[in-house]
DNA sequence: CGTAGGATTGAAGCCGCTCAACCAAAGTGG
DNA sequence: CCACTTTGGTTGAGCGGCTTCAATCCTACG
């Protein structure tokens, strides 16, 4: 239809201003008179289909990417041609930060499902940075961030029985989820069984079973794809959180 | 003695340009006429014993540091009080980078052995990054660059066994020694087998049995904290590299 | 309705951990 | 200078958690 076609146009390009995930994104900080220059060099692209390519390990550096909506997973390929999962991205968080070292992505961006990302022009973002401290600010704090969420994954990878670390995987999306404003007891996980245990050292079985044992225990209820989280308190004792939240953070309040 | 006072204040202000490890370190890529501000807001802090702390964790952001001599390891704390090794870093190395995204040192930074470090206030940093364009773009490609090492390590705790974790390792310590002008071949391993194992993923026993039987293997020579490696490739084929160097990347070349 | 891919469940085996003893090197104090 | 202690490292035995292999079930989709 026409009808959708106008929509398109007028949508590819963004208003970061208007955008609901503002606050999780890039333009976290910035002045409003900034936002528009940031808008400038963003556009949206078309909404990705689900197993879409984003971008694909090896090519060049061209663009960052905001996920918009929808879930995206990165992932590397082993010399011995097997993948292994970096990560799964919600709406607002940032793609492409690992490339911009020696400016080729060593990993490939894929959607989960239907999704759509805003690209965002590196070199014209560093560019805009060095005119902008609060955009430059914003951007270091991010991939600062990244750090951290990656060293968090460490430990847990390093240190952590499969009970615990599915527990953090599960209460980590609850908290990204709700942050997004959806649910923090329920949601659907957009990535098979595989995908997670891939993610967290697992083999299938493995998460399939704690799954199991997480709903027998109370602490879960699962149907497929579908998770309710019960009791958020069971989780938290498992994966070996006691005081504050599980961690792997994102902020919302302002530097 | 007076004589090495004189010499501690003369060296108070770092000289980036006259630095051996210029190429490795923030000032790559930054024109001359710019080093000169870099060095500006550089200072040298003393020299640091064994098992000084540099930030503990919890302490706010003040510095980054660049680790000169010596070598230093960041850990966290799990909540249960025992301790997460999240790196091994060498002269030319940035520390406290994690510490961005919201203000605070997550982890705490140690000696493992006499090392020295050089400060620099990183709201002067950002301040000057934001002026100097090469500075901004080596200091996204340093932060982009922990995130690749990072990956790199998840993918090692998640999914190779004890043996490749360790040749991994053996053999990236190897490269990082090579590009500071230290032989690829012997080196001293300045953390102990309990601290390799606690990175690893492994326990002490485990890293003990495997160096045992690398050596056995006719891999490497070990005489207590010294390492000689006689065949790379025999443990590139056990880390599961086969073309391309074992990977946790660093540049040499501009950008 | 039939098929395929994903998910679950069970059984068996192995890798790496735990526990424990022993050893070596480096301090430490008399 | 030597006994004693401490710290870090090695080696062995046994166990357990997770993987692997295999069969079955479920659901989506043609």
């Amino acid at each position: 239809m026409s009808s959708t076609n106008v929509t398109n146009i007028k949508a590819l390009k963004q208003a970061c201003k208007t955008c609901g995930l503002r606050d999780l994104c890039l333009p976290l900080g910035v002045a409003t008179e900034d936002l528009s220059l940031l808008e400038g060099i963003i556009s949206r692209k078309r909404p990705l289909q689900r197993r879409d390519v984003i971008y694909q390990a090896g090519d060049p550096l061209t663009c960052l990417y905001a996920v918009r909506t929808g879930s995206v997973k990165t992932f590397v390929l082993t010399n011995d041609g097997e993948e292994q999962v970096t990560g799964f991205h919600l709406p607002g968080e940032l793609l492409g930060l690992d490339a911009i070292n020696d400016g080729t992505h060593p990993c490939t961006a894929l959607a989960l499902e239907t999704a759509s990302v805003c690209e965002i022009p590196f070199h014209l973002l560093e560019e805009l940075a060095g005119r902008t401290p609060r955009l430059q600010h914003q951007l270091l704090r991010i991939m600062s961030r990244e750090i951290q969420t990656d060293e968090h994954l460490m430990t847990l990878l390093g240190h952590r029985a499969s009970d615990a670390r599915l527990a953090a995987f599960l209460l980590n999306l609850s908290r990204r989820f709700g942050m997004r404003g959806f649910s923090r007891h329920e949601f659907n996980l957009t990535m098979s069984r595989c995908e997670i245990g891939n993610y967290l050292g697992l083999a299938v079985e493995t998460v399939s079973r704690m799954l199991s044992r997480f709903q027998d225990q109370g602490l879960i209820q699962v149907q497929r794809k579908f998770i309710i989280i019960l009791d958020v308190d069971g989780l938290r004792e498992i994966a070996g959180v006691h005081g504050h939240e599980s961690r792997q953070s994102e902020q919302v309040s302002g530097s």
